[in-house]
DNA sequence: AAAGTTTTCGGTAACGTTTTCGGTAACGTT
DNA sequence: AACGTTACCGAAAACGTTACCGAAAACTTT
């Protein structure tokens, strides 16, 4: 395990430790023959330059820290892959860190990124409720930081976010077309703003077709299966039995679907069902669910590319936020409603 | 973005920064009352020792690199979460990139660790046949590396798999148990170890049960829904049609299961499904899909806890592999045959 | 042939730490 | 009073690289 140095190639080709520097860092001024022969003895020798040393004078590590919430489901590591793909092309490193949904380890993740000198975070909050001060702090001094999907509005920092009021409104508007008449909205968090704005989205569709509902008719469900089976047993229970949901994802969704399906109810002729954020499950289980998919790859790169824009502006990039657009992926779930 | 270094802090305070390292690193040779107004004053101008400076000096980077080839499924990802689980705690930060199963990519990525100066690596090979040079080559320079569910035999390295063999035969044995005769077997790759293993517990629980078959009943599938899918309908078209179908995974028995209700058949009554590596879908699917469930989390501590002993001991660590057990998960795909 | 330019290279100072070694007080010991 | 010990601290050398500043060598120009 002992490293070969810059020194060592020097001494074995009589040259010195700038000439060295120079053919690896391809600079103008050097031999082409010399630096060839450097290389090619380098080579021979296993020499690799020490990434941490160059990192130190370099006051760069290209490195990118990602925090997600989690990476089980599906959503997040596609939004990486997104990520990764352009970060990569470009030389830098990707570090993935998960939070948990939990805000104590999300800082302790960040404070460990910046330990380690990352150039920039992408992030996306935790459903915990939290505290901006931290993040603001680091804006403030002007760390390179993307947002995406959990935003805060009251962060100051570029982010790049899905256009769920409309697809709320759009997932709604469905379910009201197909004839469903007493919709419950699952929702997700509220203090998470997509959250809130599919809430706004779903409200909006009830009024302009003027469905009347009341706000016993939004549940503040979780993100995951259980909850939203839980949800849907309590109503049951109660005997205050909905026509159709429209869940704030497919987990929720899902469990719903559990606990409708166990009831002995059917899907979608008593109950129909809608989730968002399309997951590898909407597709394979019974029936189909329907579900509006973000473009996750994309929501990734763009994140990637605002954060370069903003590493590599030196002076303050103003905060930007981009809006990107989904489909709606109608499946049995919600269709063929038999009225 | 000014960084405050250890000099600026021993200047304010009219120290060496001897001194102030000493206070961070807790030495003995410090007064109590040094290093509680070091730490104090240091901790107001928001000092941070720069961890690229400590590596350079420590020649360690407190890295640890992960190669997975993918993690859109659960599976990796619940690894990584044990494998975070214990590195975080002892002061690691976990590196996480993927291969996307292609042989090319993964040694990219390797190199890249590498460059990064990870004190160790946890890997599972890409699906991509592969040539195992450069792993040798690693590993015979000291090089701390833990392989783990898809490892290959031929490199001399540390590994933690999961028991293939038993489970295929217990998945197999389940089958038989449940009165299937035409048992055919969906299997991955058949360069990975895994594959043949689990082809060697399907044979074993053939044979010892007298179940006649022939080498077509094992069908070479890859690990996606897709094919899955295309493998069962070409066995539809064909008129061949087995009783009962052993994946080597979730996704392709999923595939089988889609192309089976498009084929207006049931399930298990006419075809009974039994998975692998119990994935987020099995529970959800119409009908639950049997399947047999790994230790994720289990995986990824022992990986990470062997990989720590290997970075720990000094001189040679002598591989070592660790064989994890599983359970079967009996759901409806496969039960209450009813023949 | 002298002077000016360009090419090519070496020496050395950074980068921000930790670590080793040595030095100065203060204190007790003889 | 001289000496040894201990507790604390500072100076300087590492770690492996790149950046900067010159200087020698080679080549042009006058």
């Amino acid at each position: 395990m002992k490293h070969i140095t810059i020194k060592d190639v020097a001494r074995q080709l009589n040259v010195s430790i700038s000439t060295v520097s120079r053919a690896f860092n391809d600079k103008y001024d050097i031999r082409k023959e010399t630096r060839a022969k450097i290389l090619r003895v380098a080579d021979e020798m296993g020499y690799r330059p020490n990434p941490i040393a160059r990192k130190l004078i370099q006051q760069k590590t290209l490195n990118i820290g990602v925090v997600v919430p989690e990476f089980v489901n599906s959503y997040f590591p596609e939004v990486i892959i997104g990520i990764q793909e352009v970060l990569l092309n470009r030389g830098y490193q990707v570090l993935v860190m998960q939070s948990n949904e939990c805000y104590t380890t999300e800082l302790k993740n960040i404070k460990a990124l910046e330990d380690s000198m990352v150039d920039g975070m992408i992030i996306s909050l935790s459903s915990e409720a939290h505290n901006n001060d931290y993040y603001v702090r680091m804006i403030e001094k002007g760390y390179p930081i993307v947002f995406f999907n959990r935003v805060d509005e009251n962060i100051p920092a570029s982010s790049v976010i899905f256009d769920d009021y409309k697809w709320a409104y759009f997932a709604t508007e469905h379910l009201i077309k197909q004839g469903c008449r007493k919709i419950y909205h699952f929702s997700g968090y509220q203090h998470l703003s997509l959250s809130r704005n599919r809430i706004k989205g779903y409200r909006k569709a009830m009024d302009k077709f003027c469905i009347p509902y009341t706000d016993d008719y939004i549940i503040e469900t979780g993100f995951f299966i259980e909850e939203g089976q839980k949800a849907m047993e309590k109503l049951l229970v109660e005997g205050d039995v909905p026509d159709a949901i429209f869940a704030t994802n497919d987990p929720t969704a899902i469990g719903a679907m559990k606990a409708i399906k166990k009831a002995g109810m059917k899907i979608p002729d008593d109950i129909a069902l809608v989730g968002f954020s399309e997951s590898k499950m909407a597709e394979v289980v019974d029936p189909p669910l329907t579900s509006v998919s973000q473009p996750t790859f994309e929501i990734g790169r763009t994140a990637a590319e605002l954060l370069l824009r903003q590493i590599n502006s030196e002076g303050f990039a103003a905060p930007q936020t981009v809006t990107l657009d989904g489909k709606l992926n109608v499946r049995e779930s919600s269709s063929a409603k038999s009225r």
